[in-house]
DNA sequence: AGAACCGCCTGCTTGC
DNA sequence: TGCAAGCAGGCGGTTC
């Protein structure tokens, strides 16, 4: 599933190939995105990130705000066949991007272009004493704190679990009890594995490919993600997996109490 | 107000 | 072998 680094290794790769370049059609195949309008003959001005959603900027002040949720993908193709699961397509003049979604739960909607805050991107400009002052004293589990969108943008199950990893701090440990260093340590970890992931283009566990349809390489950086039963590369503890939240989170119960 | 739960979807895995 | 049931999960909406 696109999370921080996913989202942004798309973004750079659209921008690179379509900044600049006029919509010459565009296709919609899929009951549920029916509301997207046409937009043949806007050209493409920018394409930016905040969080997972993914933001294309047209020339006329409206943006198309892209979100992949579970299973979305989207791929380059010169090809005018649909792919399999293909929900929706732009086409330019050389080649098309399509929305292909085998789950259908993305989303795809055109609205007025806004400043990009990004106040919540723990990779733009995140605020941790708005972060603090907020969410520091909730009485969740500091997973769903750290994945809450509301809080704290870009990190889904597979980043979070090996952030808390490599921070030593217990996924279910109530947000309210962390220590600032606690927090400060978790801040510093998440920049520096959602950095190396942007470097390793992203994590393919299961369909995650970029935009060329190619995997990345950051799914053999994992430490514990997917990993139950296996011992910690950094204590040699058993690497345990419990639901937290509905989801399942790995964590290893040695390094981190 | 804040935390927990539900529903949206469909491919894949598991069990009989 | 085949089919049904269970699972996965981001996030908005609803309920507790």
């Amino acid at each position: 599933m696109p999370e921080l680094p996913e989202v942004e290794t798309l973004c750079r790769q659209l921008q690179k190939k379509i900044t600049g370049q006029k919509i010459a059609s565009t296709t919609v195949y899929d009951d549920k995105l029916a509301h997207i309008r046409d937009l043949k003959g806007r050209i493409v001005t920018d394409v930016r990130r905040d969080g997972k959603m993914i933001e294309i900027l047209l020339d006329n002040k409206e943006s198309i705000f892209i979100h992949l949720r579970m299973s979305g993908r989207l791929l380059w193709l010169a090809d005018t066949n649909r792919p399999k699961y293909g929900r929706w397509r732009m086409s330019f003049a050389d080649a098309n991007i399509y929305l292909v979604d085998p789950r259908r739960f993305a989303t795809v909607k055109i609205l007025k272009t806004k400043d990009i805050v990004g106040d919540k991107d723990i990779m733009l400009g995140f605020d941790q004493h708005a972060f603090l002052a907020k969410h520091g004293r909730r009485k969740t589990k500091v997973k769903s704190v750290i994945m809450d969108q509301n809080a704290i943008t870009g990190i889904g199950n597979i980043y979070a679990c090996e952030i808390l990893h490599l921070a030593a701090v217990h996924p279910e440990k109530i947000a309210a009890t962390l220590t600032p260093q606690e927090w400060r340590q978790i801040f510093s970890v998440a920049k520096k594995i959602l950095k190396k992931a942007i470097q390793k283009r992203g994590t393919s566990i299961s369909d995650w490919r970029d935009l060329d349809g190619c995997p990345g390489e950051n799914q053999h950086e994992l430490k514990v993600y997917g990993r139950a039963g296996q011992g910690c590369g950094h204590c040699g503890g058993i690497i345990r997996r419990i639901k937290l939240g509905g989801r399942g989170t790995y964590y290893c119960p040695d390094c981190q109490k």
